[in-house]
DNA sequence: AACGCGACTTACCGTTTGGTAAGTGCGAGA
DNA sequence: TCTCGCACTTACCAAACGGTAAGTCGCGTT
């Protein structure tokens, strides 16, 4: 239907799996049956194209979650479920969890441009979430950070290590892992809360 | 002094900046002065080159990881300072851990060849030395494995992110970051290994 | 003195890259 | 009916890519 909107999806899937360099624009138009110029009649730029695609990314990312940050409980029971939220999304959504890793690999060059966008404002979120918890008040920003971080770390290394484990210990053993996994991080993330810096 | 040696740092570093296809042979040769030939003298082929780049990090993970394992305390506590030596060494060897998570997201075109060598034996080791740890014989390897790999993901992902927290954050915090993260990462491990999954 | 050899260079080559220029076809609005 | 703008194409380009071929230079051996 929409071209424009179709490109950004195969861009996405393309970059995901070889990275910026990996691809040629004119193999992300030709999947699309189309010619490179096609595609740079709507993106400019290839360099353009991906910064479409990543904040299309980070803006999908944000709204949900945002969405999802209701559910009244206690504050421990909102942060564990965000955290499980961050790894049901990080599994789902495969391409994008990629782009995001490849992005902190690749910063180091675009310093200037990425690192400020999404992630500062998300991580000092998940930060002030968890220093409201029991315990947590007298940590610093620091040490509630490396915690979040920590959990953010288990999830996303997990989320990009699919191909990898499947073709090292096969399906079966990887169905099981993938099955084990949430209900191990669960234990992860509680621990993590339960267990705040010595004051 | 040798040629070869310093090709293949100068590649090691290069690679794990940019990636595979984010740098040219003859900017690699270059650094060192020589034309890409001479640097094909010495390698083959840009293929061959990273191969060897990737063996050579993966014979020094190794060799670090067995020359460590001495210190015969409780197994507990074995476990616990092999999973600090890992991130010293992620922090200490930053080139190579960018390489080896670099290698972690390509490895789905490169399946055949990669995946294969370093990582299952060293996998299957940390989950061994997990299960025979009180609480934990009753655990499948799934189980083990999941832990062990958030273990793994807390690590590296953390070790990667260093420019990235350093330009979003600023050297101050991030400098109280880096010195708060082996404590919280030690209590994680403690409570990852106090807490085995319910039988 | 002749030779062989490893290290390296200059000179190319075919292909692919991102990008520009100029046009084609076509549907909506005046 | 004319035309304007949008989506897209063919034609082209300079630069960079990985790689081959053929040599040059210095050094140790015989």
């Amino acid at each position: 239907m929409d071209t424009r909107e179709k490109l950004l999806q195969v861009a996405t899937r393309r970059f995901a799996e070889s990275g910026f360099d990996g691809v040629s624009i004119a193999a992300i138009a030709d999947e699309l049956g189309l010619t490179k110029q096609a595609l740079l009649h709507h993106f400019a730029s290839k360099e353009k194209l991906y910064g479409q695609v990543l904040s299309r990314i980070s803006d999908r990312f944000l709204a949900q979650l945002e969405s999802g940050q209701e559910t009244g409980t206690t504050a421990a029971v909102r942060f564990e479920s965000t955290m499980l939220d961050l790894h049901e999304r990080a599994r789902s959504e495969e391409p994008e969890t990629l782009i995001l890793m490849r992005e902190l690999l690749d910063n180091r060059r675009r310093a200037d441009t990425a690192g400020a966008w999404y992630l500062k404002p998300f991580l000092e979120t998940l930060v002030a979430r968890l220093r409201e918890l029991p315990g947590w008040q007298a940590a610093s920003p620091a040490e509630a950070l490396a915690t979040v971080y920590q959990l953010l770390g288990a999830i996303n290394y997990f989320a990009i290590s699919g191909p990898t484990l499947r073709n090292m210990f096969g399906d079966a053993h990887h169905v099981a892992l993938v099955e084990a996994f949430p209900d191990s991080l669960r234990r992860q993330i509680r621990a993590a809360v339960a267990n705040p810096p010595c004051p």
